[in-house]
RNA sequence: GGUCCCGUAGCUCAGUAGGAUAGAGCACGAGAUUCCUAAUCUCGGGGUCGCAGGUUCGAAUCCUGCCGGGAUCACCA
């Protein structure tokens, strides 16, 4: 339950009374009345503005108004105080019988708890990664599918319908060349001294097995043909075996996919949705043939002034019509990436999610004018900018050429840091913010590093629970034991703090959602995670606060249902960022 | 030149749908601890929220303009 949620409409609920008594307008608008955790901790657990929003609708003084509303607030059962502070705040103190209540909820909902109903079963289309199917993945990659993966956890979690869909570019040039580079593996495979990989051509070394199986397959057979006679059935094993690569290097990282989309069945099996797409945006006028203004500022080199087939994306927002048709008659990236998410839509999708790396950032615009055109307006597309991860390596940037082919992998980082690390650090930043990876730093077990500091906190808990089992034995508490246990024992201040920070997860949870943005979940993980080592240590100089006291049982049971609690949310909220909660530290 | 993103403590970054005295970690400074449950703990200083206007009861947050950094700019993916 999201507790914010719960005392929202509890305050609600009275100031409809305030309208039947005529101190409010029958018409009033109430949306903007917030319900919130006070960012002062000292000014009680929640706040509401409502009487500064509603005085001018009540001719009143804030003040009086607020006094009016605490007035009636105060009689609730678990509020303890209210009080009107500043230019009209009211204050409310929840009573220790309604946190302890709280805790029996988690204990009893475990990792359940914090799951929302906020997207009501709403079908979302979340889409990641989408790398080209031209080689292994490369760190560049790491950010947008953990993020994109994590996010559609988050969006599960919250209640809406996820799928988690990849986009397989395997129709325009670059699977051409990369159909070209495996031929010329495939002719050294047969014995052929190839020599240097011409520019142009992808020089990996991750084709030679493609050469390989490409002899098996065929033999010599393809070695005297024409290109156009080797070239399609080269390309679709080169891209089965490139995307059998991504597969890999995907469950590598944990990162799954319910639906791996390609972008050549849009075309094949004659049925061109591409054609028929562009036939209905032209019957509807949002198709013409036209010329466009060159860039502003320097002109490309090869600039030439020439009609095009344009979409009309300035009628939804965009700054200029864009081609739809490439000068060799082929259709642009952007007509099939329309005809795309028409078919998402076509699939149920209104709400959709794409997630690119920065440097895409200029085809948002144009995405989502397409959006609304296919649509009717009816469909939404947010997209999600990943910007640049730099690696380094003590604080010194890791070099990387792409002109040698050498760079680093997913595969790479992933089997030096582990997944677990490279997960955590992807999500401990919000996604339009640059991020510096630095190995030595992701896999230093010190409580500088959050992602030890937090699965150390889990782990922790787990070794307190394996110690009560061992000392307490028999008395250990089950389940049940555990819901009925004597909360109202927990009465320390930062016994308290750890329960209120629990009891934020739910509307964290559904901020984090609403807002597309799982960096919050890890953030909150953090700040839990210090919650509970604070009150670890202040048990060193303090036995009393220890969790397990032999000389009060029922203390003891009350504290290791509150930490055992504390385990659930970080083991739920770890699950949605995709990184394992471990029971104990190697 | 256009568009988009960013600008918050010395550094790296959070900052809730517009709320009150703007936070954390690192670094720095001062103490405590050699005990223990597992990899120390406590406290402290530190800010023109890039600049200037505007919107209103109230702005780091919204709007406009400027400054600085990054990405991108017919046809490639």
């Amino acid at each position: 339950m999201n507790l914010f949620a719960h005392f929202s409409d509890l305050i609600k609920a009275e100031l409809a009374v305030l309208v039947q008594e005529g101190v409010l307008a029958v018409d009033t608008d109430f949306s903007r009345v917030a319900v919130e955790p006070p960012r002062d901790v000292s000014h009680g657990d929640i706040s509401t503005n409502a009487a500064m929003v509603l005085a001018k609708a009540a001719r009143m003084k804030p003040r009086d108004l607020a006094q009016m509303l605490a007035g009636r607030l105060e009689r609730q059962a678990d509020i303890a105080s209210v009080e009107v502070a500043g230019p009209g705040f009211i204050n409310i103190r929840l009573s220790n019988a309604f946190w302890h209540k709280i805790l029996q909820i988690i204990v009893k909902e475990k990792r359940d708890f914090g799951r929302s109903n906020l997207g009501r079963g709403v079908r979302v289309n979340v889409e990641y990664v989408s790398a080209n199917p031209t080689g292994p993945m490369h760190v560049g990659h790491c950010r947008g599918a953990v993020f994109g993966d994590a996010l559609a956890n988050l969006l599960e979690f919250a209640g809406f319908d996820v799928c988690r869909e990849y986009y397989i570019n395997d129709a325009g040039a670059q699977v051409d060349v990369l159909a070209r580079s495996a031929y010329l593996r495939y002719r050294e495979a047969l014995g052929e001294e190839i020599g240097e990989v011409p520019a142009g051509l992808y020089p990996g070394d991750y084709l030679k097995p493609v050469g390989v199986l490409l002899k098996e397959k065929f033999g010599a057979a393809l070695r005297d043909k024409e290109e156009a006679e080797w070239l399609p059935p080269v390309r679709i094993i080169a891209i089965d075996a490139m995307m059998a690569m991504i597969r890999e290097d995907l469950a590598a990282l944990n990162v799954r996919h319910d639906v791996f989309f390609s972008e050549r069945s849009l075309i094949s099996g004659g049925n061109d949705e591409i054609a028929a797409l562009i036939e209905q945006l032209r019957a509807n006028d949002l198709v013409y043939e036209g010329r466009l203004e060159p860039p502003k500022g320097r002109l490309p080199e090869d600039w030439e002034d020439r009609e095009q087939t344009l979409f009309r994306a300035t009628r939804f927002g965009d700054d200029t019509d864009r081609p739809l048709l490439k000068s060799d008659g082929g259709y642009t990236y952007f007509a099939s990436d329309i005809a795309y998410h028409a078919d998402k839509y076509a699939r149920g999708f209104a709400r959709m999610i794409d997630v690119w790396g920065a440097d895409h950032g200029g085809y948002v615009k144009r995405m989502q004018s397409a959006v609304k055109a296919v649509t009717n307006g009816e469909g939404e597309l947010d997209v999600k900018l990943c910007q640049l991860v730099r690696l380094l390596r003590g604080g010194v940037p890791v070099k990387m050429s792409k002109r040698s082919g050498e760079f680093v992998t997913l595969r790479d980082v992933v089997q030096e840091v582990g997944r677990d690390p490279v997960r955590f650090m992807m999500l401990y930043r919000k996604n339009d913010a640059p991020l510096d990876f630095d190995f030595a730093k992701v896999t230093e077990q010190s409580r500088d590093n959050p992602v030890f500091y937090v699965q150390y906190a889990h782990a922790r808990i787990c070794s307190v629970l394996h110690k009560a089992r061992d000392e307490l034995g028999a008395d250990m508490p089950c389940d049940a034991a555990l819901e009925a246990a004597a909360f109202a024992k927990l009465a320390d201040g930062s016994e308290l703090a750890l329960i209120k920070r629990m009891a934020q997860w739910p509307r964290l949870v559904e901020q984090a959602a609403m807002h597309h943005e799982p960096h919050r979940i890890a953030f909150f993980l953090y700040d839990l995670a210090s919650d509970f080592h604070g009150l670890w240590n202040r048990g060193k100089e303090s036995p009393d606060l220890r969790f397990i006291r032999a000389d009060d049982i029922k203390l003891t049971v009350a504290r290791l249902a509150m930490i055992g609690s504390a385990a659930s949310i970080l083991a739920a909220g770890l699950d949605v960022l995709g990184v394992e909660a471990v029971e104990e530290m190697r």
